[in-house]
DNA sequence: ACCGTGACGTGTC
DNA sequence: TGACACGCCACGG
């Protein structure tokens, strides 16, 4: 089903994005699932899109293993785990600990 | 129009 | 586990 791509894709990753508590992480393919994007990697296009003044706060979406894969395009690329550590959350190794207790879904904004 | 490039994910070996 | 191939899709050259 498929629907026509979602003209506003962009826009909706960054309202999801925004959905995301402080202090609990997504990943892209959730995101992408979510919208029915067909692809993760629109996720992660569109994140790369971000700037301070959108206020979208990127780095709650990790990779499906918890991996900060999104952290070079940060400036600096140390502000992504900084950011989740100033929420409380712990990163080892460019990896966010207890990643499946941490998960939140898109899943959680529907009825 | 073709091709390479990704903040990705699943399946297989 | 981990490496790799492959599918995915927007975009730029």
């Amino acid at each position: 089903m498929a629907g026509p791509r979602n003209s506003h894709y962009v826009e909706d990753v960054y309202a999801v994005t925004q959905s995301i508590p402080p202090g609990r992480i997504t990943t892209y393919g959730a995101i992408a699932d979510f919208l029915t994007l067909g692809s993760a990697r629109m996720v992660g296009w569109a994140l790369n899109k971000v700037t301070p003044g959108d206020q979208v706060p990127a780095h709650r979406v990790v990779n499906r293993k918890g991996e900060l894969s999104g952290r070079t395009h940060f400036k600096p690329p140390s502000a992504m785990q900084e950011r989740l550590e100033a929420e409380g959350i712990v990163v080892v190794d460019d990896k966010v600990r207890d990643f499946k207790e941490l998960f939140w879904s898109p899943t959680e904004l529907l009825p």
